[in-house]
DNA sequence: TTGGAAACTTAACAGTGTTAAGTATATTTG
DNA sequence: CAAATATACTTAACACTGTTAAGTTTCCAA
């Protein structure tokens, strides 16, 4: 069956490229910039052609959503390297907001932007694995820090999120630009992570007696 | 002048028309339901009519952003009656996050959303006052708590920062439905209220010898 | 060779923000 | 009082958006 098979070849190849294309103008022009019409030009095709590959656009930002865990996940190689929970706490924050200002756009659709959610609504299987994945990574690299005795005892779930929430909080204030009023526009990434800093200097159990 | 004071009245009169309107659909519609022609129609005026009132759309949509910190500040009333610091901040946290799950248009407005802060840009004199009184408001209630000595010390400009990041990143995560895939419905509130008790019983000098 | 399925396009619907140009209405001026 | 001007508002359009029903072309199997 040489013929249908090369005949998937080519559907999956289209739907990469309409995924590219995407991808290209996302990054490129940002968000509000990606367009259907915009896509299908960029592949010459015609528009409705890409809604023989994609439900609808949501569809296709929630693929590129998927992107950016990917891309996520390339700032946390080596992570777990780290043997020491406190240095591999503060690494991962670091990480994230490091990839949060260098990436604002991949940022805003994982965390920010309500359209990929709204996809996951309707394919029930998926969980949202991605974030669930990451955030199961935080919880037991906290779990170990209280196992030995490194951070301040608390329910792992509600410490979890907190530590999630701030850096989140940091990150998507400064991309949508709640800081540079208050704050002076090269001063907001020192005060970032700042900020991060001292969370964890309170929670560290090896700087106190 | 009784003439042109009746027509200047009838102006403003008209301007708030708009903004009523635009606060009904925007109440009872959401954001993106929010469009110029719909204002128009409400008020029985023409679309372009709007334009002689308003800049832009982002113009109306800041507008609404404005009305959003002045219910917000309703749910802070009283607050300046608790004396002590660190109740005044747990209940400054309370009621943001109460706001935020109650409110979401608004929170949503008010910190999440591009629009309204691109409005700002063009309005020099601006500094985004109403963010930068309520941040002055916490900022002035952990100094306070530290130079009391009832919360550890640290940069109060970091300290303020990391609590807000962390209250807002807890009400957006949860506004944009990040935490429904991960909590189930009914303990997303009670999990937000306990990483919020959890990061102030931790700088809370009087729960420790 | 022909029938039918698969792949793709055309044309349209219903909506968006925004603006140039035109029309009444009301006020001021000669 | 009549003509000129300024104010308030509308019509009609432009250039977009996501999406879909219907039509066309291409390709493969019987």
């Amino acid at each position: 069956m040489g013929i249908t098979e090369r005949k998937e070849k080519q559907k999956t190849e289209l739907r990469r490229m309409i995924l590219d294309a995407s991808m290209k103008l996302f990054v490129e022009q940002g968000f509000e910039n990606v367009s259907i019409r915009k896509i299908a030009d960029l592949i010459d095709y015609s528009p409705t052609t890409v809604y023989l590959y994609f439900k609808d656009k949501d569809d296709i930002l929630f693929n590129l959503h998927e992107l950016g865990f990917q891309k996520m996940a390339e700032y946390n190689e080596g992570l777990w390297d780290i043997k020491n929970p406190l240095l591999r706490l503060h690494k991962m924050g670091e990480n994230y907001i490091k990839f949060g200002v260098s990436h604002p756009e991949f940022y805003d659709l994982m965390f920010i932007q309500r359209a990929p959610m709204q996809s996951i609504e309707k394919m029930v299987d998926c969980e949202w694995k991605s974030g669930d994945v990451a955030l199961g990574r935080l919880k037991d690299t906290i779990r170990e820090g209280m196992d030995k005795e490194l951070i301040v005892k608390g329910d792992v779930d509600a410490v979890s999120m907190a530590i999630w929430s701030m850096v989140h909080g940091l990150v998507s204030l400064s991309i949508r630009d709640r800081f540079n009023k208050l704050v002076p526009p090269d001063a907001v990434l020192p005060m970032m992570t700042q900020a991060l800093n001292w969370l964890l200097e309170t929670i560290d159990l090896t700087l106190k007696p």
